[in-house]
RNA sequence: GGCGACAUACCCAAGUGGUAAGGGAGAGCUCUGCAAAAGCUUUAUUCAGCGGUUCGAAUCCGCUUGUCGCCUCCA
């Protein structure tokens, strides 16, 4: 039994209901990132809103296969015309193998995921292991009539063989053309026509490349994506995912060898997730984070400065999908106190958690995933939550039991004990609480407020509680 | 050059024709030896600007300004 959800359809430009194509079935699959370097926050994002659209998904009852792929073949770097690729100037930079490279930075990804608390896709796919479905793909279209070779360079497609080319991203072909178009391909029939299958080049030995039908070389930019989803999910998927910026080039290409290889539909719908961003400041730094463009910030940067991989999940959690979301540091405060402050209310209440039953619980409920269903309203549902825990005609065990009923989609691990050190203050400072503790019981105050100064200036905070006891906590 | 998006309080950010969600921060109060924490209360006659449509607009249309993105690897 599955509950309605409606999701933005970037092929229709509007809201419509999820319809799978086989009823209580989700097959998505999701663009992941090429690893060639650490991926930043920015590229989490689209991560965290698939998982958002994942745990909906879930959430809403259905059966969800989900695909994310890894790209570990070396797309071609914009400005380089050697045939140098982003793998293998990641490796140059690193002096170590593109393997190792692809290695490296997958497991840094793969630990961001965890940290997340982003679910495990039902298989992760990497480019690199699946050559041979790759190499299909380019035959079957070379077979249909879609393709043409350039000779020293690569089998391509011929989009004008694709009349619906341009409808998905509403591309206006001769205003390309006539644009500022950079490293225009030698024997290309039509600008927007792509690499299928890429040669070699003949008297050098790739790090990345494979035999095939024609001859040594290594599959073009868009190809895996096509190959790998219709592998794993068949030739039509239910949903296909990525940042904004896939649209036109990437996704639009994977239609046009996807449609034109099976003839039928290679996706129901498309939806895509837009940028983080950052304020421009006087030195002229902000837009778009770009993973190539040099500088950016990572999630490791962002625990290292004291904020929690869940601070950076609510902080997404806080913005639209479809909006840009403005980042900065003070940002991340806001985003770190709230939540914060949200599992000082939550923590206690969700130890009573007992069940869902009142009719006044069972309709913030069903606020929550209305909120949750309408493409994906995730800042709405928070205001559902907090405005749920407010409510003073709702008993504390249902407050609870609908805390731990709504993280099942947050993904906030509200119902995870924080991580802090709850033993014993390290022994000296022991004894000065305990020192404390005498003066207070003495009135001393003045003893009692230097104390409390030095354990602050040693980092620890001191609150002492209505009840006569005395906490601690880090500052 | 072409195409497109966005502009809501101190900050983040919903709302997309019916009279401004939510959070953070700030302020006041309660509590407290004092703090801290917590609880309560409070914070936009107004949605970049100017016109228009309408009984009614932040929401629709037009123009202006500003910011950003895609067109080239990109989440």
């Amino acid at each position: 039994m599955t509950q309605e959800i409606s999701i933005y359809n970037t092929a229709t430009k509007q809201v419509e209901p999820f319809v799978p194509l086989a009823p209580g079935v989700a097959r998505i699959y999701c663009c992941g990132p090429t690893v060639y370097h650490f991926v930043h926050i920015g590229n989490l994002r689209t991560f965290i809103f698939e998982d958002l659209l994942r745990r909906v998904l879930d959430y809403s009852g259905f059966t969800v296969n989900h695909i994310v792929n890894i790209t570990d073949v070396g797309h071609l770097t914009s400005d380089a015309d050697t045939g140098e690729d982003k793998m293998e100037k990641g490796a140059a930079r690193e002096g170590k193998s593109v393997w190792d490279i692809a290695d490296y930075y997958t497991q840094s990804f793969l630990k961001d995921w965890e940290r997340l608390n982003l679910k495990q896709p039902s298989a992760w796919t990497k480019a690199t292991g699946h050559i041979p479905e790759q190499i299909a793909l380019v035959q079957t279209l070379e077979a249909k009539g879609f393709t043409y070779t350039i000779p020293d360079d690569g089998i391509y497609f011929d989009t004008a063989k694709f009349p619906r080319y341009a409808d998905f991203a509403g591309l206006d072909l001769k205003g390309m053309q006539e644009g500022h178009r950079i490293g225009v391909t030698e024997g290309k029939r039509n600008a927007s026509d792509f690499a299928l299958w890429k040669f070699s080049p003949p008297n050098e030995k790739r790090a990345m490349e494979w035999e095939s039908p024609w001859g040594i070389g290594f599959p073009g930019w868009h190809a895996e994506c096509s190959a790998m989803a219709m592998k794993h999910l068949g030739d039509t998927l239910d949903i296909h995912c990525g940042g904004t910026d896939l649209i036109r080039v990437h996704h639009t290409n994977e239609i046009a060898q996807s449609e034109c290889a099976t003839g039928k539909p290679f996706s129901r719908y498309w939806m895509h997730g837009s940028w983080l961003v950052e304020q421009p400041t006087a030195d002229g730094a902000g837009g778009k984070m770009s993973k190539s463009s040099g500088e950016f910030v990572t999630l490791d940067l962002l625990i290292e400065k004291g904020y929690g991989a869940m601070d950076y999940r609510f902080f997404c959690l806080s913005a639209h999908y479809r909006q840009y979301l403005n980042f900065s540091w003070e940002a991340m405060d806001t985003a770190r106190d709230s939540l914060k402050s949200l599992r000082r209310k939550t923590d206690p209440l969700i130890a009573r958690a007992s069940a869902i039953a009142s009719d006044n619980a069972l309709g913030w409920q069903k606020r929550f995933r209305a909120a949750v269903g309408d493409d994906l309203g995730f800042p709405q549902a928070l205001a559902v939550l907090n405005q749920m825990l407010k409510d003073p005609d709702l008993l504390e065990g249902e407050k609870g039991a609908l805390i731990r009923d709504f993280d099942a989609v947050l993904g906030l691990r509200l119902e995870e004990k924080p991580e802090r050190a709850d033993t014993a203050l390290p022994g000296p400072l022991m004894a000065l609480l305990d020192e404390r503790k005498q003066a207070r019981a003495d009135k001393n105050w003045k003893r009692s407020d230097e104390i409390r100064d030095l354990l602050k200036s040693k980092g620890f905070g001191v609150k002492d509680n209505p009840d006569g006891t005395t906490s601690w906590f880090p500052v």
